[in-house]
Formats: structure tokens, sequence, C-alpha cells
DNA sequence: TCGGGTAGTTTACATAGCATTCACAACGTG
DNA sequence: CACGTTGTGAATGCTATGTAAACTACCCGA
């Protein structure tokens, strides 16, 4: 049976306890780069992540995870008073999710389900919006069929961008969820990155990124609705 | 925005009550065929379904559902006495589960997770008055399905008056409640923006926001009449 | 019905604040 | 060391906003 990854090492006792005593085979890491060196033969069948609310470092685990060759599927783990507020806007870091504490059968049924999930690789891997396309896959942009050369900044922002058409993101709110860090002082760094993504889009689609002053930047044409 | 799918007719009322209280549209059914005849003209943007343990009744309609044309993604509601027992081997039939009794937090979580996944979006906050259309996530406001191009203090302060309809404000508190800043000198301030305000609106549309003379501004009708 | 006073509207304008742009420093990598 | 990527600070240009002042509408008493 193949392995689960579980973040951070050393893991929650509790979630080590369960998982024994449900006959997962499981192994503990720190990094996400930890899950190449360290993968065992039949590689990860998913992973578990704790969120302890404090930091982001979680999120950026289930980034890097979810980046790897074979995709390995994050169940996070985290507290009720962390729920509502820290995953609004992640729900591409995660595949599913349990609050703390941890209940057995929960744990048990939520894991059985994610991995009979990911073994028919149900994912969502396309952005498709006008004249943009992004391949989730291969890391690939193209505008109007001809290809973007992104950086991977670049990339990254326009992706979340793209992934919530028409809503308008404070400065603030990119650099929380496309950089992943609380704010100091940097605030020109999404203009700047703005603006050359604009740039990289031509002027036939710059327009694709819209200007909401004294608010922030907004994807796409204007919609109603959604 | 879609509406979702809700399972037994009637309801829990438990669920029914949340399901208000976070703004989702919802119809109940009784049987998987009234999908189809009962389907909102913009389709279902997911179900959940109430299993109640002593029957089967529940994994037939998550089935049925499936299995239609657009592949309603079930959420299923279930105890946790019956978690491990009956779900076993039913992974199929069901997206995402929850376990009685109901916690709002969590529900919201998995149901904008749910719709997520699905490409089914996210709920734009919306307010409707009369021919006005404002889209709080875009930052875009219509009148008449005319886009209008309203500024940063414009958009506020609109948004305050249509979100209060009928109500008269004072300068004083306008100035407080949405500039935001205690009041010091310029009660002129407010009446060149609901100037401007009116210009953009049109002839039209002019009358949406009153003049209360020697008491303040008001949108939309007077509600005896005139 | 007239006139004076008060309250609201409209115009015009100066400027603070915001977005854009440029140039460069810091950093990691081959 | 050369190169590409990313973050930061400063200069620039623009426009949204607040304020003053002129103008108009309304109310009320004589």
């Amino acid at each position: 049976m193949e392995t689960l990854l579980v973040y951070p090492n050393p893991p929650l006792p509790a979630l080590a306890k369960l998982l024994d005593h449900l006959g997962y085979p499981w192994r503990a890491l720190q990094t996400p780069d930890r899950a190449f060196t360290d993968e065992p033969d039949d590689g990860w069948s998913g992973a578990i992540v704790y969120h302890d609310g404090s930091s982001d470092a979680s999120f950026t685990f289930c980034r890097a995870i979810r980046k790897t060759e074979q995709k390995i599927a994050p169940l996070l783990l985290i507290t009720e008073r962390d729920l509502v507020r820290q995953l609004d806007l992640r729900e591409d870091l995660f595949d599913d999710f349990l609050i703390a504490p941890l209940e057995v059968n929960e744990l048990e049924v939520r894991l059985k389900h994610l991995l009979w999930r990911t073994g028919r690789g149900i994912q969502a891997e396309l952005i498709e919006h006008g004249a943009l396309l992004m391949n989730l896959e291969t890391y690939q942009a193209a505008i109007a069929g001809r290809p973007l050369d992104l950086t991977f900044m670049e990339y990254e922002l326009l992706k979340f961008l793209a992934s919530h058409p028409g809503k308008v993101f404070s400065r603030e709110t990119l650099l929380s969820r496309v950089w992943g860090y609380e704010y100091y002082g940097g605030a020109r760094t999404v203009d700047v990155h703005i603006r050359r993504l604009r740039a990289k889009l031509g002027e036939q689609h710059e327009y694709l990124i819209q200007t909401v002053r004294s608010v922030g930047y907004r994807f796409g044409q204007n919609r109603w609705g959604s």
C-alpha cells in the first residue's frame, strides 16, 4: 500500500497514533523538497497537512506538493477557528479538509474518499478565459494561440487572477494569496508585476487586467452574476 | 446564483435555516426525477442530500442525480453513527460529506469548496434595487443594464445608500459612515458627491436619490408613494 | 404676493493621493 | 561571472476628491 505524506515533521502525536491505528503507512516531512528525495518506491498516495494557524507554511507546503509530477492531493487539518477566515480564496490548495480535534471515523472515511478520488485523477487543470489559455499541468500559457513566456511569479499571479474572473483584489490580498506572506512594505511589488504581465499580454489583450482605482486589480471582461 | 438541490422534501429544518442564513438559494425535492421537471432556468449548482440511516433512499437519490446530463455533485449529510458502516464502498456516490449535527462554518466552507471544484463559481454579493445593480465583488455598477463608470467614493456612497433603501441619512451620518472620519467642516462635500452621482445616473434615474430638505438624502422610493 | 433667509445645487479649481513607469539592487543559478 | 528573476525606491503624470463661491429653489411671515 502506498505511503501517506504527513506534514509537519514531527507530526501531531494524535495524528500519528490514529494513522497507525488505521493501518496506513505514513512518513512525515518538514519541507516540500523532501517529497522527492524521500519518496517511497511506490510513490505517495496523498498527504495530510496540518495548518497551525500562526503561519502560512502549511499553505506553501500544499502549493509545492500539488505542483509535483504526480500532484499529491492534500487533506488539510485545521482548527475551526481558522476555518472560514484562512481558507477563503484558497480552494485550490487542498482537496479536502478536516477540523481538529481529530475524530477517528471521520479521518478514516475522508482518507478513503481522498484516495479513491485521486485514484482516478479528478482535477481541474485548464483555465480558459477569452483569448487566454493556461495549462496548469505543463505550466504554459497562451494568448490568442501565441505562447506566453512567463516567469514563475507572473504565472502564479495571472493564474490567481484568472481563476476568479471579474473579482477585484486589493494589493494586500494578492500579496498574501499569491506571494503567501503578510505584507510588509512592498505594495509596489504588485503594480510592477501587473505591469510586466500587461506588457507580455501585448496591447491587444492588456485590457484583460483592469485597474480599479484605490481598490486593486481585476481580471477579465465586465461580467455580471458570478 | 444557481440553485442548490436539497433532499428530502421537506428538508431538515436546521439545514434550511442555515442555507437561508448563508444566502444560498435552494429547492427541496423528494424524488430524483423532479430534478428535471423542477430544474431552475440556470440549472443546479450542486446538491445536499440527507441520509437518515434507516433506508438507502438517499443513496438511490445520489446515484440518480450523478447520472444526469450535468452530473450534479452531492454533499452528503450523515450522522457519525452511520458514517463508517454505511459509506463503505460507496465512495462513488458523493463528492463530499458532512457529519450531523450541522455546523455553520463547516457547511459554508464545504459548500464553497464543492461549488469551486465543480466550476460553479462562488456567489456574488449583489445589491439590486429597481434598475440599479451593484456587484460588490467586481466593483461594478449598472443602471438599467447600462454600466456606470463610478469613482471610488461615488461607488462607496451609492453602495451605502442603496443598501439601506428608503432610509434618510444626514450629511453628518454619511460623512462618518461612508468617509469614515469625524466630520470637520465640509458638509458640502456630500452634496457635491450626490450631485455627481445623479449626473451619472442620468435624467432617467436621478430620482433614485432624493433630497429630504433640512434632513439629508435618501435612496429609492419614498415608501408612501411619491 | 412679495421679500428675505435658509438650504440645496452647480460650477470651477487646487491638490493630495494614486497608478504607472523607470532604474537599479539583491538574489540565486548555471 | 553572466544571466534571469524579483523586489524596492524614486520620479512622473493623472484624476478623484474636497472646498469655495456663485447660483437657484424653497419656505414662511408680513
